[in-house]
DNA sequence: AAATAGCATTCGTTATGTTGAATATAGACA
DNA sequence: TGTCTATATTCAACATAACGAATGCTATTT
C-alpha cells in the first residue's frame, strides 16, 4: 500500500526507485562500462580483460567484483582462468540508448586487441602473429 | 585515433565511457529518479516535490542541483515559484527499460497526492476540499 | 608436496557523494 | 525600502566509493 504523507518509516514513494538506484550506480562508471562492453558478446577471462585495458588485475577484479555484487555479471572457472559472462544482455540496451542521448559524436567503440594476453583463447583468437 | 596499448596519457579505450558514466551517475539516487518521475508528465514547482515526496526544500533543491548540473532537468522561474522540467523526456526510455530488467515485483507507481503544497498550481489541481 | 599461474580479497588512504543545519538570495508586495 | 515567500547555497559531519599495495586462495603442473 502506498504510504503517502511518509508518517513513518514504511516504504515511501522513493523507496521504489531503490533497486533502479543500484542498477544505475554499478553502470556509473567507466571501467565497468568499458568491462561490460568487453563482454558484449562474449565472455571474457580476467587476464584478457586486464591485457585490453591495460590495468592492473587486482582493480579489474575489484570492479568485477562489483560488477557480480550488483548482479550483472556471472563468473565461471575453468582451469587456471575465471571467465565472466554477462547476466542479462538487455542490459545493453540500456546502455545503447544512453550513447544516443549523449550530445558527444559517439566514436567508434572498436575494441583494442589485447597485446599481451597469454590465456589459452587469446592465443588463438587474437594472436595471429 | 584509438589508443591501444594505452602508453601514453591520452584517449584511453575507458574514457570514451566517462559521459555515459556521468548520465548513470545522475540517475543512480533513489530522490533523483523520484523527482524525474515527478516531473514525468509535467513540469512541477519546488513546493510541490516537497510536499509529495516529504522531504525537505533544501535536500530537494541540492538533488535539483545534482540534475540540473547533469543537463538532465531545467528551471523557469514563475512570480515566487520555480519550476524544474525535464529536458529530455527520453531518459524515461531508459528508466522505464532499467525497471522492465528489475527482478523485483513493480509496484504501482502511483504518484502520492500533495496535501500540503500551497503553490497556485496546486490550488487547483490536488485540493478538491 | 612444492612451485606456479591466474584470480580474489583485504587493508589503508584519498576522493567523492549524502544529508542535516544554517544561512543567503531573488522576486513580490506593502 | 522593508518584509515576506519560495528557493538556493554553504558548511560540516558522515558514509561510501575509488584506487594502490600487499597478500591470500585455488587449480594445475611437476
Amino acid at each position: 500500500m502506498l504510504n503517502i504523507d511518509n508518517t513513518d518509516k514504511g516504504t515511501t514513494f522513493t523507496d521504489q526507485f531503490d533497486s533502479a538506484a543500484d542498477f544505475f550506480r554499478a553502470l556509473a562508471h567507466p571501467v565497468r562500462l568499458a568491462l561490460l562492453e568487453l563482454l558484449r558478446d562474449d565472455e571474457a577471462c580476467v587476464c584478457h580483460l586486464q591485457a585490453v585495458l591495460g590495468l592492473r588485475q587486482a582493480y579489474i577484479s575489484q570492479q568485477l567484483m562489483f560488477l557480480r555484487q550488483s548482479g550483472l555479471v556471472s563468473a565461471r572457472r575453468q582451469g587456471w582462468n575465471v571467465y565472466y559472462r554477462v547476466n542479462d544482455p538487455r542490459i545493453f540496451e540500456v546502455i545503447d540508448r544512453v550513447k544516443e542521448l549523449l550530445p558527444t559524436p559517439q566514436q567508434l567503440s572498436l575494441i583494442p586487441e589485447a597485446v599481451n594476453c597469454t590465456c589459452p583463447r587469446c592465443r588463438v583468437t587474437s594472436r595471429p602473429a
